[in-house]
DNA sequence: ACAATATATTCAAATATTATTATATTTTTA
DNA sequence: TAAAAATATAATAATATTTGAATATATTGT
């Protein structure tokens, strides 16, 4: 089982607009570079550089198809965090109750302005 | 509900080492700056920044507890990450089945060396 | 009012990330 | 085997993130 900073890291890669884009599309099936370009409005080498960083962290991998690279979902993570992303949350979490106590002092004294 | 960029840029703002931790002290309850200092191993003011960081992007909140600051947790989606970064894998997604189609080609050829 | 405590802010330096441009590599097809 | 198509790599420039040091602010107790 991977380490709980090798999961922060690969948090941190996958939280980039366009390679969220790039996930959503491979959570759905496989894809080469060329349609990744197609509805990514970026430049060939962006994407080429987008996927070589996600393939770097194992987040996907690629088959050859004569000239094609076909990349392909790696990493069973992936499938949670885009749904989390999708998943609808209610405006805030409820203040903790009265009164949990800190090292320091006891909760809760004002609101803060 | 929040859109797609806000949560691609909460998650971008969670995937820091530092900062889970804060979060996964927070979701045990209320804790104090000082409370921090104790046990993340970094100094006073760089405490302080990574909680201004996460309050400004709506994940925490305090209240004063006379001159304590009483943080706690704002965001729902934050224990379903924290969860998430926990949570055990299989070790690799199951290769793609044979052949599904990209615009270009045909899926799978050799697989890479 | 003053000192002490708890915490925040500001600025600068170091580092990392991102996008752009130009060029290279690989495979197929003619 | 030369041209083309598909994709990668490298170098650079622009920008953002992170930390550290110094200083500032606010609240309480005396």
């Amino acid at each position: 089982m991977r380490s709980l900073g090798k999961r922060i890291e690969l948090l941190k890669i996958v939280a980039h607009p366009v390679r969220i884009k790039i996930l959503d599309e491979l959570v759905k099936g496989v894809k080469c570079v060329t349609d990744f370009e197609e509805f990514l409005d970026i430049s060939q080498p962006n994407v080429s550089q987008h996927l070589s960083l996600l393939r770097r962290y194992g987040v996907i991998d690629y088959y050859m198809d004569g000239r094609l690279r076909c990349y392909f979902l790696r990493d069973p993570i992936i499938p949670d965090i885009l749904e989390l992303l999708k998943k609808d949350y209610i405006e805030e979490m409820p203040a903790p109750a009265c009164c949990p106590v800190t090292k320091k002092g006891k909760y809760p004294g004002k609101r803060r302005g």
